[in-house]
DNA sequence: GGTGAAAGATTGACCGC
DNA sequence: GCGGTCAATCTTTCACC
């Protein structure tokens, strides 16, 4: 279970990956290496997925991104199963949720210009016979991005 | 200009941000130093935005989260700014992309349970003027978040 | 960009509660 | 089980070339 050392060392990660630990640790109010074994817990447990480096996508050469809604022909488990497995490994896709509604998936794509996101929509999308149909939002930007979230 | 030096530095972050530098820099062929320089310019510039720990919403306390396709009644700019500049400050709201097509904007909303993303909508999405509609998805699951986008 | 030294962060061993 | 102190190690920074 989580107390509040673990919440606030969480909050404060979540905004500043490179926070020291010895500051962390002042702030919460604990020993440096107490902290630190805190913070191993909370990455072998899997509380902390990742640290990463965020860079935006038009950096890396990616300079168009989308949001894409997915509609399944059948949503069962087994094709749902595979699909999520498929689109895991497509580099292009940065981000994919699973949700309920009109929709089956919502996927977040990058792409070098429109003719690749073409090729990508042709290659992941539409040979992809469970699929029944999907619709296009163009990102024209992004004003906020993996916003921190406080404890409750 | 960012060279291939640059380009392999940011691939590596984007995955893993504890990666000792030492070991990036022998990776892709130069000294620490030189490495710690080169991350310091990559800073500085914004091209690496933050750096953060992943924590999954449910771990701080917010289970559920949303995706909203919000659609505006007029899509002037100053109304667009202003409303971007009310979503970025509202606490459940994680990431905010502003879109091409029917929607106009499209939030990743947390929240605690749905009596409160309820309340969210009304406090930021239905008393709000210049919104005309919203459809709400629910997210059942994330297969796939922040995937590293390869320089290209 | 490289080298080498100084400062700081991280880990591990050990003690006490 | 938890946290604290201390010391060894590694990472990061800062000269200087």
């Amino acid at each position: 279970m989580l107390d509040r050392f673990d919440l606030q060392m969480l909050t404060a990660l979540q905004q500043d990956a490179r926070l020291p630990i010895p500051e962390l640790a002042q702030r919460v109010g604990l020993s440096a290496p107490a902290c630190y074994r805190r913070l191993r817990a909370l990455r072998e447990s899997g509380l902390i997925e990742r640290e990463i480096a965020l860079v935006a996508p038009k950096t890396m050469g990616w300079p168009v991104t989308m949001l894409v809604l997915v509609s399944l022909e059948r949503d069962h488990s087994r094709i749902v199963d595979a699909l999520i497995a498929r689109l895991q490994t497509e580099p292009e896709v940065m981000d994919l949720w699973y949700v309920t509604g009109e929709q089956d998936f919502v996927l977040h794509v990058a792409a070098r210009d429109m003719a690749s996101y073409e090729a990508f929509t042709r290659r992941v999308l539409h040979d992809e016979e469970q699929v029944r149909s999907f619709t296009t939002l163009v990102v024209l930007g992004q004003p906020k991005r993996a916003g921190a979230l406080p404890a409750i």
